[in-house]
DNA sequence: CTGAAAGCGCTTACAG
DNA sequence: CTGAAAGCGCTTACAG
């Protein structure tokens, strides 16, 4: 079955096509009596305007691409949901794309919305830079990064989290709870140049809190199996509290605990970053490092906006992670 | 900074346009030598072909738009992650929209696909009937249900799962626990004939196991606080365990029920749909009937290609839920 | 207030 | 093997 178009609508109506257009987008002079007409013969035809064509002339898609690592990830689709529910709120219609954690298909992502003509694009970078990063770019359309930032792309606005007041207090937290030696497990660290600021704030701070030899790093990257190693590594060189810098080992680990027979804020003290929900399933409930997801997203979406408007000129933003405490973290026997 | 064209490849390279075109598609006749002139010329200016031209004259898009109700709900993100999965490796590029379990935002994101004129859709339907519903079938598209279907749209496949399995098995386990009296949530039924059918299938089974005065059913709707009332009732009248139909009210009666001091596995047994992560976090770890989200999410990308081909012809499938034992359904004290 | 014409960036027969 | 021309469905000046 054909689509409609705006020659049929025309016949029907018994107007020309340019007339229909104007009755389509309200603007120009056009009387009140074709205007109705026009509509009453776009609703007998069923019409839809193809917004291909019309994009292509006016040159406004009304669309924007939103890429994210990994829609499973509980913090990602907060994330994509909220930018999507605030870019239509402004009238855009949000394609969401997955990267999997892996730039070829980033790249084939820009590629793909760059050829579908969008007006922008908010993504969650993968790895440095890259060639369809680069093309995008040159494109100078309203780009925003958001949670991760790539080296040497400085001219992008970033909006991200500021690891420091939360991974301050967390330490405060488990400082005041007794505990001399403290852990940090950081996650896929060569991915993600936040998850290596995370780990250098934390060896930093850790460090001024309980002297260097108390500190131990370890980082996972994305195999399942060492999650276990490391802990127990840890756990044999007297550390009593450990926070995961990437929320999906966190998961693992509780859940390997729990089947090891781990204690959970009584044999070893838990921080993890991401205020999701499951760390509020869990018994005890998992003490996080919150990033404000739902602010990132605000304000991602909102300097998107602005950039739209101020063609180009857009600041970086970063929001503060907060500390929730809860029983994970404890005095330990 | 405008996008190169085809005219602008086709001067630099020093042939039509036409040239040009075939270069781009590989096909029709093409001489090795003119091909990688042109071949050339694109890369020198960064030509990226103009995807919605392209699609208005071959009305091929190679697009298919994907309606979940919530991303944020990780039974859907699992869904969509298979389906974008599966469509991306047939060639084939995933819009991902999200109705946010409304109607009318389904309808807008129907109608904002239609004017993009995708190659087809799938989605987990929302509610009835509807005008952008209509217009969609009407286009005659690839189109697949998933998850749910719509009373009285009967020509399109859907694929989901099939209740009866992992009823019976959870409801055998429960049993074989000890237990004589057994309770069900089930969610916001109105928005879903699937919750519906459930909670039929669930009313059948429990009465021919149980005794017809020993089955208690409620629905909970979207209302966070009656969750707490709803199971003080069900515990008053001496049930011992209980089966949430909708995986989000059963992560919020574990969360409530940590708070209140009631024990899962000892005050009261817990069984859930959904086989999620974080069911496999909490302690004790949450015995779940399983939709098997990836054979659905595989099953009805399949479904849709097959009408591709096919040219419309294509049937429903259902996919066995299977029960997860673990150890929330325990024998009473 | 309305219509005829040009053109957005492509593809596709049709000639040559 | 290659090019000129028509046309996909719209919008936008330009006349009237």
């Amino acid at each position: 079955m054909a689509y409609a178009t705006i020659r049929d609508v025309a016949r029907l109506a018994g107007v020309s096509v340019s007339t229909v257009s104007r009755a389509l987008n309200t603007k120009g002079r056009i009387s009140e009596h074709t205007k109705l007409v026009v509509e009453q013969a776009m609703k007998e035809l069923g019409y839809i305007p193809d917004s291909r064509a019309q994009a292509m002339r006016s040159s406004k898609t009304g669309t924007v691409g939103l890429l994210v690592p990994d829609i499973r990830n509980p913090y990602f689709a907060d994330l994509a949901y909220t930018i999507q529910d605030a870019l239509f709120g402004a009238g855009y219609c949000t394609f969401i794309g997955t990267s999997s954690e892996n730039a070829d298909q980033q790249d084939s992502f820009i590629m793909s919305i760059l050829s579908q003509r969008i007006d922008g694009a908010i993504l969650v970078p993968q790895g440095g830079d890259s060639h369809a990063l680069r093309l995008l770019i040159g494109r100078k359309l309203p780009l925003v990064f958001v949670d991760r930032q790539v080296e040497g792309l400085d001219t992008i606005p970033v909006v991200d989290s500021d690891p420091i007041p939360g991974l301050t207090e967390a330490l405060e937290d488990i400082r005041a709870h007794g505990c001399s030696k403290v852990g940090y497990v950081s996650g896929p660290v060569l991915e993600s140049p936040t998850l290596q600021e995370r780990e250098y704030v934390f060896r930093e701070l850790a460090a001024m809190a309980f002297g260097e030899d108390h500190v131990f790093v370890e980082s996972t990257g994305f195999d399942q199996s060492s999650c276990v190693s490391v802990l127990r590594r840890m756990r044999r060189a007297g550390v009593g509290a450990v926070i995961f810098g990437y929320s999906p080992d966190a998961v693992r680990a509780v859940s390997l605990m729990h089947d090891n027979g781990i204690r959970v804020g009584l044999d070893i003290s838990i921080v993890s970053f991401d205020d999701l929900e499951m760390f509020r399933l869990t018994s005890p409930h998992i003490s996080v490092i919150s990033q404000q997801v739902r602010r990132i997203g605000a304000i991602g979406a909102q300097t998107f906006l602005d950039m739209v408007v101020g063609h180009g000129a857009a600041g970086s933003h970063r929001v503060e992670t907060t500390y929730i405490p809860r029983e994970s973290v404890g005095r330990m026997r």
